[in-house]
DNA sequence: TGTATATATAAATATACGTTTATGTGTGAA
DNA sequence: TTCACACATAAACGTATATTTATATATACA
């Protein structure tokens, strides 16, 4: 049986503001970029997280709640360990360009 | 006389979580977002933004300083017309896909 | 100089958001 | 059952942010 996909216009008259601002509400916390980009490298446990980017275990389950509210994670329990894993790696290629432009825009900015 | 373009890797693992965070902020609004999709079609005066999108003046004035803030847009007074552009195109080809993968997630999310 | 237009700024308010501290829930092992 | 561990949830707090209303500034023109 075929796959039915629904094809996306990639431009930006088209797109939606109010989906476009859900997921970029998620992506602009610097706590919650630093979870991306440990998830980035693969699936991992809350504690694994919290001792990686060194903030407390309760504001990791508060930012881990808005990421999976925003469906950038998937979550799956194995004994007493809950993993985290990126929803779709393509947050992934996002982050980095808008890394790209950030510190391109920035070093220009000071370029004077 | 040769530019000297500082390279930037295109991975997540050097990202600058505060530099990306800063920009993310920037697009994490529904308005500040039809603002952008508007100058992406062209460079145009604080007007007619207000009228093509539904705003007010005062808070469509708001928005612009924030997305000056965030180095997004540029500024140019031309009679009593103040002008604004997109800084750098690539944002449209970011939010395109962010647009894209939003899309794509809630269509899954959806699909049970 | 005075008036109209284009835009920015200020003040005020309500709401959203990030963080901390304290406590609850679930799982496994003794 | 009791204990220890992994994680979630709740409450409380301060701060940031979006929006409205009112006013100020700047430009063009009569």
């Amino acid at each position: 049986m075929e796959k039915h996909v629904k094809v996306i216009p990639d431009n930006l008259t088209n797109a939606d503001p109010q989906a476009v601002a859900f997921l970029a509400k998620a992506m602009a916390d610097e706590n919650r970029l630093r979870i991306i980009m440990v998830l980035a490298k693969g699936k991992k446990p809350v504690s694994r997280i919290v001792e990686e980017i060194g903030i407390s275990q309760p504001l990791a389950s508060h930012h881990l709640k808005e990421l999976k509210r925003a469906l950038l994670v998937k979550v799956e329990r194995s004994g007493p360990f809950i993993y985290y894993e990126l929803a779709d790696h393509r947050i992934v290629t996002i982050l980095s360009k808008l890394n790209s432009l950030a510190a391109e825009l920035l070093a220009n900015r000071k370029a004077f």
